[in-house]
DNA sequence: CGTCAACTTGATTTTGCTCAACTACGGTGG
DNA sequence: CCACCGTAGTTGAGCAAAATCAAGTTGACG
């Protein structure tokens, strides 16, 4: 049965985690699951809000555009048993701030309305508990994009992102376009900076599949951040 | 008594709005208020997180640092009756992501001891429900933030920032250091795209007070985001 | 084998940053 | 009352990063 799969979905989601099975249940006979294949659209930005959602397989990218779509900014890659649009359906706001897209060829959704989720989070303490926690690691989260993005250069951002997913495996990178929506930039400077770091002998290129041959130089050029960081506070 | 100030301030301040003042006394007896003169800190980033603040007086400005100090990039700024730290406050992580400070002289501060405060909220159903609208409100007006440090150059920027401060009335101009902080970038060129605007006939400045002549030019120069976001949907 | 999408590369332009000089204004103290 | 100083503002010159435009190249797939 459905609401089964969805209620074992939901209790190991990590919005959830402190929540019993029995506050939940409501939550699982009102979801239902759909699928998608890579680059369809889960919702568009302006839409209103009906759902929220929570990958149950697959990934999900969400991102907003402008310049008349020219430029895209990816906001979060969401894998399983992530919260899609978990903010906006607390927002007063009545529709979806961002585009959603599933990234992978089956990518499944559970789909939950929001009317009920909000009734049940604010019904049960541990989950409005465990949301205010959440919101607040996202906020957390958001302002490290932000001033990456104000304040390092683009090979600062690309050193990071390849440290952070390539460290130690091998990675397969996305397209370039993927990247340069994630580092907040175009696919030709993407593809300019990872040449740059593979003459510097940074990393290794192969069909797509990078690896970090010098991790301690890309670590010095990400790092200018950390620097900032680390001065010790005084009054 | 000073509990009565912290308790007026309390039930009035936007994010508590919703509770019963039974709900509130606790809080208010274990606030208490302190003075600042401009320029001074009331935390720095990487201090320990002990209390969470409500603004009585004055105004407080809310900023990160980056490049060992040379650039900074303001948060927030919050007037009376606003939080500050409400964020920070229910991340499990120990210190201030970002430096706060009084912009006036005196700025008069409500300092709630977080745990205190964190108790209260998630055994206080009401109170709980307004913290997840708050922060969801907060994440909106991040993502907002960050699309137009991304997408929109110094000049839609500086644009908006006018129609939104000195649209009707005459506006008296914080410092360019200032200017130059919450619109990510440095002094000279908030100077040089203020002295550009006023060239094109687009604002009057006198004495650091601007007033918007051409507000329809201005939103055009602003509103290169908009039209994006007008564009229709389809796949 | 043809086509399409992604990737690469070069040339050019724009934007913003940095450094440095210079001006205007508001005190302060002689 | 005036010389002095410090801060904020303005402006120019040079430079670096990134965006843009325009070819080419490669590779997967039908």
């Amino acid at each position: 049965m459905s609401s089964d799969r969805a209620l074992s979905l939901l209790s190991r989601a990590p919005i959830f985690q402190n929540a019993r099975e029995d506050d939940l249940l409501p939550l699982a006979a009102l979801g239902h699951f759909s699928s998608l294949s890579r680059g369809q659209h889960l919702f568009q930005a302006g839409q209103p809000i009906e759902s929220l959602y929570v990958v149950a397989s697959g990934s999900v990218r969400v991102y907003r555009l402008a310049r008349g779509g020219r430029r895209e900014l990816t906001l979060h890659v969401e894998g399983p048993r992530q919260l899609v649009a978990g903010v906006a359906a607390f927002q007063s706001r009545a529709v979806y701030p961002a585009h959603a897209q599933a990234l992978q060829t089956p990518t499944e959704m559970l789909a939950l309305p929001v009317d009920a989720v909000r009734e049940e989070v604010f019904n049960t303490p541990t989950l409005a508990q465990a949301v205010i926690g959440y919101f607040a690691r996202r906020q957390a989260e958001l302002l490290g994009r932000l001033d990456s993005l104000v304040f390092s250069e683009l090979g600062e951002r690309l050193a990071a992102y390849l440290l952070d997913h390539a460290a130690d495996a091998p990675h397969a990178l996305p397209t370039n376009s993927e990247l340069a929506a994630l580092l907040g930039t175009v696919p030709e400077i993407v593809s300019r900076k990872l040449g740059e770091f593979y003459r510097l002998g940074l990393i290794v290129l192969e069909r797509r599949t990078v690896r970090v041959c010098d991790a301690a130089e890309l670590a010095r050029l990400a790092g200018s951040l950390e620097e900032g960081t680390t001065r010790k506070a005084g009054r």
